[in-house]
DNA sequence: TGCAAGCGATTAACATGTTAACTATACTCG
DNA sequence: CGAGTATAGTTAACATGTTAATCGCTTGCA
């Protein structure tokens, strides 16, 4: 079941266990941890980008759409369609930047801030029930290792 | 700037800090390996999803579209939209079930087998080239770290 | 046998991912 | 100053993610 990387020949196997593997388990991983928290987020009408967007605009008083696209990990055009949405739900407003006509500021509004304080609650007690299951110190591995890879790979900087 | 699951005392903090980034940080690894494969996929014409589908076809003579879903990881409809479109590019072809009329069979044809076999080589040499970035000895543990992950949160399997 | 429930595959509808092109503003260097 | 380049944000086009509904076939069971 578990794989070792010294021992693979054959090219077939290699694909098979490794290539299948890395970026799956990957995937895999995320989406356990991902399917306790959809149906929560859901029951508040949200998406799981949406969320991030919120939690991020909710740890700082104003944003421009780059630092905003960095922090929670969103391309361009799929933060130009959440902001767009939000802005019509009245979650988020937008202002002028001081000294750059290009950028735009970007804050949550008084209801947007009650939504996250709403929603806050539900998500930190999912995420204490995994820490709970897993195993904090291994959770701490994980994340570690998780860091370093990204690192280790140029992931998420300027090349 | 690394975490430390046992020292957070505030909500904010612990959501700046664990919540955003458990999922975060698998988003990005994997994303970090992805960003090496994407390119190279799109080279020749192929999404990282349909690579999978090939992938597991050219490991298999036939799977049915349940077997196919499980083994690529992709739900049912995406995997319905890329078998379509590789039928249409005469990639695969789909065959009856013996005994259950439900179940379609689907494989490789000359020409999806001839697909897998140029590309598998260029995959095969990415996936080398990280490991020996990250660390094989990493990547095992990393490997068996997200194994554990996912099963302690019944990740994948009929829950 | 016959019907209710379950399952495999598909379709629908909407949201996001991904790449490329585009607009407007800012910079830079001759 | 001014042409060329870079950047922030948006839009476009297509592929996938996600949930729900649908349709045929199969199975369990009265």
């Amino acid at each position: 079941m578990s794989a070792s990387l010294a021992r693979r020949t054959r090219a077939s196997d290699f694909l098979r266990d490794i290539e299948l593997s890395l970026p799956l388990q990957l995937l895999k991983a995320r989406e356990a941890a991902m399917a306790r928290f959809r149906p929560m987020l859901r029951g508040h009408r949200l998406t799981e980008q949406q969320w991030r967007v919120i939690r991020v605009l909710a740890a700082s008083e104003a944003l421009d759409g780059r630092e905003l696209a960095r922090r929670s990990f969103l391309l361009a055009p799929s933060l130009t369609r959440i902001l767009k949405y939000f802005e019509m739900q009245k979650m988020i407003k937008r202002n002028a930047h001081a000294s750059d006509q290009r950028r735009v500021l970007f804050a949550l509004t008084a209801k947007g801030r009650r939504l996250f304080e709403q929603v806050a609650p539900h998500a930190e007690a999912l995420y204490v029930a995994i820490a709970s299951e897993f195993g904090g110190q291994k959770l701490e591995t994980l994340y570690e290792l998780l860091g370093e890879f990204s690192a280790a790979l140029g992931g998420g900087e300027g090349e």
